[in-house]
DNA sequence: GGGCTAATTGAAAACAGTTTTCAGTGTGAT
DNA sequence: ATCACACTGAAAACTGTTTTCAATTAGCCC
């Protein structure tokens, strides 16, 4: 799980301010155990600053997905989703039914990679896996 | 290597009529060696049909990916790119230079989505798993 | 604590990609 | 050749995202 604080500690090591907006933003990705769109990022947004504009959290996502606090996550319909996520490479599981997303970092890839890399010819510099299913909760 | 007449098969087998415009777009999308974007594919069907709209494009694209011919490919910046697609379960190689796009078969992940399983409670159904690189002729 | 400066904000407008609408057209069956 | 109906393309409508710009505010300095 992110804290808050964390996140917040990321935020101002990179010379941003905090100000009440991002507060807000960064409450609401430090609370969610799913993939939330922009725009349910801003309507939780306003409950912890009512005056919250979905612009600033656009820009917020940004600067959280430079700082490596976000990750973008992309599903079949599109790729408008957005998952807290913990530092160094990961995966992610998620549910089919609530879209509730967890992390995984085992990726025991190495032997397929080099199957492929064989077969094909090409330099593979960076892999991307994201399994879909039930969630405990909804099984 | 996806052949036109098998498209124009798949096409016909389910009730669909095979006019021009769906014919330029079957024609692009099997002689794609990379992801294309709707836009792109609307240029190069223009070659040859000259009058196709971009909005049939979009709409023999869903077709083609109702039969199975065509994957949406999705990339670091955004999902925008469709590749053509052998049958059955399938993975994308794609190359970050000149993005051509690659299938390979092989994902030998069964014993990974066990321990996903195990530790996550998730019941997995898909997966998803898509590797950059660079292809032999950017290398 | 109050003042200063540059970063930050939000409303509106601009923008890009995609979908819907609808009157006219072309396909494939007869 | 004729016909019904699926198909087409231009324009309009939409959705999600980005830019613009004047007003605001956080954090620093005294």
């Amino acid at each position: 799980m992110l804290s808050e604080s964390s996140l917040a500690q990321a935020f101002t090591a990179r010379g941003y301010k905090l100000t009440r907006p991002r507060r807000a933003v960064l409450k609401v990705v430090a609370q969610a155990g799913a993939g939330l769109s922009p725009a349910q990022i801003h309507a939780r947004a306003k409950k912890f600053h009512p005056h919250t504009g979905l612009v600033t959290v656009y820009r917020t996502l940004d600067l959280l997905a430079e700082c490596g606090a976000v990750r973008r996550v992309h599903g079949e319909d599109g790729c408008h989703s957005y998952a807290p996520a913990s530092a160094g490479h990961a995966h992610h599981v998620i549910c089919g039914q609530c879209h509730a997303v967890v992390e995984f970092e085992e990726c025991d890839l190495a032997e397929l990679l080099k199957t492929v890399q064989r077969r094909t010819g090409y330099k593979i510099q960076e892999h991307w896996l994201e399994l879909f299913g039930l969630c405990p909760n909804c099984r």
